[in-house]
DNA sequence: AGTATTTATTTCACCAGTGAAATATAAGCC
DNA sequence: GGCTTATATTTCACTGGTGAAATAAATACT
């Protein structure tokens, strides 16, 4: 596994010579594409690195935090495809597996019947609790050297950077 | 598929319910992280599907780019697996099929016979040199409404994040 | 000259996720 | 009651990528 240094290093060099064939080439966009492209997929192969040694995957992990941290520790199928931009096959199958070590529960919902309830067990709890804190010292030295205002900075930016996201796709799709 | 907006609001309930059960949790940090996975995570997948149509996936176009910006057009598959993180086997694969297309060549080094040369075809220049410029609106668009100002905070905040995970990984290593 | 190391490829079994189609159930709407 | 719609699951073939082991070829070491 290369630094992402290096890689940064030789993506400022190469785009400064792609300019030179493409003078229209919006420059500090197309960096910013790319930094953000290389770093948010060397965070994800952080995370997914950490999982692994709890026999979990990430959309496993995220489908558990986002039910522990739902007011009533419950959700269905169809939300947690929303929030974890899962296909239904894989949701199901997420679920199979989250089942099968008894972290959560399925049953039908009593008001809908068509709705399948999945709701974290006492167990899942526990483990979400045992599994968080160790992350802590990781997470704290990712953003070392941040002052508040540059990671209030960041989250601004990357929000607003969301937000033109779900524009284009709105378009896209009208 | 889900808006960001809608995931991220989510995210920030659910932050603000998991302090509670568990007070030290390094609040920003962690929000930051989430933040840089889902946006990330969302400019990956619209590449994907933009590459899409022209029958290429990300590590194929990546590859094709780093020779395109490389000083001589070429490469080696060792040099090509450090600033793509693909694996070899993977980059044999990349190799074959861009082959396959034309759009690089493949022999060997002549200074070093166990090398393997990768050279970009001119066919492969006139491909990227299509390819690009219909990308360059929706990269604009990802950015409206940042400042040049706001441009340049983002680089040097996500290059700032870049070097911690470095020296994250340097230490692991040791 | 002979061993060790480097570079790349091949094979192979596997993993996580996709996408479409079929099925089952249960509401909702005339 | 009968049609349509919504929700979830199952099956299946597929994609992109991983990781280990075996192989091949060339260079470096001594």
């Amino acid at each position: 596994m290369s630094r992402l240094g290096n890689c940064i290093a030789m993506m400022d060099e190469g785009i400064e010579r792609m300019l030179e064939a493409i003078p229209d080439l919006p420059v500090e966009q197309a960096r910013l594409c790319r930094l953000m492209l290389m770093v948010g997929g060397r965070m994800d192969e952080a995370l997914d690195e950490k999982l692994k040694s709890q026999q979990l995957i990430d959309s496993e992990f995220l489908t558990l935090l986002i039910l522990y941290s739902s007011p009533d520790g419950s959700s269905t199928p169809g939300e947690l495809c929303e929030f974890t931009s899962q296909g239904s096959t894989n949701m199901t199958r997420i679920g199979n597996t989250l089942v099968k070590r008894g972290l959560i529960s399925r049953g039908a919902s009593a008001e809908d019947r068509r709705r399948v309830v999945i709701r974290i067990t006492a167990a899942g709890r526990r483990f979400v609790l045992k599994m968080l804190p160790p992350m802590f010292p990781r997470v704290e030295a990712m953003f070392a050297g941040f002052s508040a205002t540059e990671r209030s900075q960041l989250s601004r930016l990357l929000r607003k950077l969301a937000k033109n996201l779900d524009q284009l796709d709105a378009e896209d799709a009208s």
